[in-house]
DNA sequence: CGTTATAATTATGTATTCCTGATACTGGAT
DNA sequence: ATCCAGTATCAGGAATACATAATTATAACG
């Protein structure tokens, strides 16, 4: 007997309803800056474009509503959400204070593994820079961030975060927060891992705060800055 | 040309989606308890009780998946989403870190008229705690929260809490949290009150973190001793 | 020529229908 | 009696059809 009649297609099991794909598609097209702040979301041109019905389409768009990366008005439509710098700005607001709790949480929580394989990041990090590479620098800047939350141990907080950033990181507003203040961020790296280290919830926590804020200015400024024009 | 041609009847402006008020409708009978844990939530049935159609629903149940009170599976249905005492305890531990940060903002953003009412509302909450009205006492005890929330002057921070807080608040865990430590609830919230008006933002955040700390614990308990039946 | 009112068109909101996957039941074989 | 296969039934997922509000265009009036 051969093992030629399983279906080999099978490898992802997982049934994903069809609004559940439009909801990830959407997604990664406004994050992807495919669609535009403000721009208005035309059910049926994108009905026929992804070759879908409206019914699945406009269950997404209400996900994405509650995400806060769409805006809708009754009677008058969908449109991708506009990020003020207000907005924006308590944003990173917010996003600094779960970033701390993550940290201070890791600091407690964390893995000689974690703590290791963080210092390695860390390591590739400052070659990165010295490299002058700033995309992989950014992602994996991105990376580091991601892991200490994850360190935290708290699932609702990880994902919390990561829907967070998806609004924040738009335009890659972010990016130019970090890219602009380079060195000092490789710094407050190093500090934040030497804390994480020491087991130091307090210091790294603050740290961590300190570390955003400043990267939030930054790319709050960077935003109003583009607004302006 | 007279004003009787205006329409009179437009009191209230606002246009609500079908689907938004059954969101509002089916969120209120799951945090009363009207719809219990791990509840199946047949659509048809609710089509009919309700009065209405499943595409409303269903959009309906796609936005409260995303607020996290609902829980799908695709080609299986909904249902209201259980809360395990590992998630509430993570919940409570996200909460925590929001109002310790609320709580720090408000210290320093607080106008004098806010810090006026909320003196005033503590008081009254000693008052309710003297006279043994425990359900009032709870419901205070959460306005005095918003409002800290809401001296933060962080909508996006604001509206975020509320959300989390409706997750938490499910089945009055958390009023269980709050009475079965009633009297250094008081003591809590008073000394929080004296940090904020002496705008001790580091203060004010550490009492309030501390606090619903306990708080949470408590609760946390008492969920697992109801599960555990 | 501009302004306003009304009609036509378009897009959104809701209902209904169709289809597909899941579950339960029946019957047969071991 | 139990386990498996096959079928029937049912509920959820998606598409289509219908209703209604909003926008635009057009025409009439000042």
């Amino acid at each position: 007997m051969t093992t030629s009649n399983l279906p080999r297609k099978k490898t992802s099991m997982k049934r994903r309803s069809l609004h559940e794909e439009i909801s990830d598609h959407l997604r990664s097209m406004i994050i992807e800056g495919e669609l535009p702040e403000g721009e208005r979301i035309d059910e049926s041109a994108l009905c026929e474009q992804l070759e879908i019905s409206r019914t699945p389409l406009r269950e997404a768009l209400k996900v994405l509503h509650s995400e806060g990366l769409v805006s809708i008005e009754p009677n008058r439509g969908a449109r991708v959400a506009v990020l003020t710098p207000e907005e924006f700005a308590e944003l990173f607001e917010l996003i600094g204070g779960l970033e701390r709790m993550a940290a201070e949480l890791a600091a407690s929580r964390a893995t000689d593994s974690e703590l290791k394989k963080l210092a390695q990041m860390q390591t590739r990090l400052e070659s990165l820079y010295s490299a002058g590479d700033r995309h992989n620098y950014f992602e994996l800047n991105q990376d580091i961030h991601r892991m200490i939350i994850a360190m935290s141990r708290n699932s609702t907080l990880t994902s919390l975060h990561e829907q967070l950033l998806m609004r924040a990181s738009r335009g890659r507003y972010m990016a130019i927060g970090t890219e602009d203040r380079w060195e000092e961020s490789v710094q407050e790296h190093q500090a934040l891992l030497e804390a994480l280290q020491a087991k130091d919830s307090v210091k790294a926590g603050e740290i961590m705060l300190e570390h955003v804020r400043h990267t939030g200015d930054c790319a709050v400024n960077a935003l109003k800055l583009r607004k302006a024009v």
